[in-house]
DNA sequence: TCTGGGGTCCTAGGACCC
DNA sequence: TCTGGGGTCCTAGGACCC
């Protein structure tokens, strides 16, 4: 049988590289994107290579990214501008192979099996170079007989690189690779990994299967798995059906805690319509809400099964709410709070009941309005006075409530 | 001035039913 | 009437990823 020719193509820095690009006095210098918001209040989402090496990574707080770099320039983030340039290298792609595969908005999988193992090397090049010549953007690519490894050789040979694992060098390859380079264990499993002396590839392969299920259960068979190289999940063709999310949230941190139940069933109501608007638009309804309230010493999650599938603001909003009232003890105080729905089920036909029917069209020609004249055009009257840069909404006199 | 926001998957205990 | 076993569902929580 032919060995698995995997690419895997990573973009490097991909949020502040295509700010970079997009306006070239940002070129060269310390760049830390954020989310939107105040800028001393988020994470880095990305960062450019120039921060980089003042030791600015992702997922740090802003704050402590400032320290470190106190002459960077802050952009916030703005998803809709990447989501574009990622579907449009998505769309370069396709034209390599049927079998590519999204993993996220700057990570892409292409499945080159048909291709000798140098081919592929060229390809890879050339893929490189078109990403450059095209976008302005640098990508670091692995190839590997499976899809993890050809991640972790991206991985290793950013930024800008390009490393190729044969079929034969994965064995060296896995044993040289520290556990904690290997997506999917992360801080807490490498400490457990540590304790028991395993701290690389071969460590793993060394104590074996039956050592690994006892330690770890199920995550044992796979790490015992990658210790041999074995990895044989597929990469999907490009026109599969997308996969309906599994799950749909919204959650805010707060300026300023919320003290009254007032506030926090305004922020319930925010939050339900955003997490409804967008189960609409999947045309998804779901059963289960969970809601999560975070306040200084501990968060809390609760969900609950409602049975009755609904993809309504309102109804979401009352399921929410009584979560939280049947909470004890409730917070007195709430610096952060989400509501998630899961549990989906395709959206009914058609209700059955008029009143529910009429409710269904309510619903539609809201969100027509919202995508037409922009988010938050039209909006519950309850919500009038709650000023958040979440909900993306500007002043309240420009905006028309119901 | 000290930690965002969106997800997925897995595990474990309790309730409930047969 | 009591007890036990097995299966399933619900819920809470942990770990991880980008």
């Amino acid at each position: 049988m032919s060995q698995r020719i995997i690419l895997h193509i990573d973009m490097d820095a991909f949020f502040a590289s295509i700010e970079q690009a997009a306006y070239p006095f940002l070129k060269g210098k310390p760049l830390i994107v954020g989310s939107r918001g105040n800028k001393y209040r988020t994470v880095v989402a990305s960062c450019s290579y120039e921060a980089k090496a003042y030791g600015v990574c992702s997922g740090m707080p802003t704050q402590q990214a400032f320290r470190l770099c106190p002459e960077a320039e802050f952009v916030s983030a703005d998803s809709a501008k990447y989501l574009l340039c990622s579907e449009q290298i998505f769309d370069l792609l396709k034209n390599f192979s049927k079998k590519i595969q999204q993993a996220s908005i700057d990570e892409f999988y292409l499945d080159v099996s048909f291709l000798k193992l140098d081919e592929a090397v060229l390809l890879a090049k050339q893929i490189k170079r078109q990403i450059r010549e095209k976008f302005s953007l640098c990508a670091s690519i692995g190839i590997a007989p499976g899809k993890i490894f050809a991640k972790i050789a991206a991985k290793l040979s950013k930024p800008d690189g390009l490393l190729c694992v044969s079929h034969q060098e994965l064995e060296d390859f896995i044993h040289n690779l520290p556990v904690d380079r290997i997506p999917g264990i992360g801080p807490k499993l490498t400490k457990r990994l540590n304790l028991l002396s395993i701290t690389t590839g071969a460590d793993l392969a060394q104590v074996g299967l039956e050592f690994l299920i006892q330690h770890f259960g199920k995550i044992g068979i796979w790490l015992w798995q990658i210790s041999q190289g074995i990895d044989e999940e597929e990469v999907d063709y490009w026109d599969a059906p997308d996969k309906p999310p599994k799950s749909i949230g919204h959650s805010y941190t707060l300026e300023n805690p919320l003290r009254s139940n007032t506030h926090v069933f305004q922020w319930l109501l925010l939050l339900s319509e955003m997490v409804g608007h967008r189960m609409r638009q999947h045309k998804l309804e779901s059963s289960t809400c969970c809601l999560w309230l975070s306040n200084y010493e501990e968060d809390i999650l609760r969900q609950k099964n409602f049975h009755v599938p609904t993809n309504d603001t309102a109804v979401l909003y009352q399921r929410a709410r009584y979560i939280y009232q049947m909470l004890s003890p409730r917070p007195l105080c709430i610096r952060a709070l989400g509501i998630v729905a899961k549990g989906f089920l395709p959206e009914t036909v058609e209700p059955l009941l008029p009143v529910d029917q009429r409710q269904r069209r309510l619903l539609a020609a809201i969100d027509r309005v919202n995508t037409r004249f922009g988010e938050w055009t039209l909006y519950p009257a309850f919500l009038l006075g709650i000023s958040t840069t979440a909900s993306g909404r500007a002043s309240d006199s420009q905006f028309f409530t119901y």
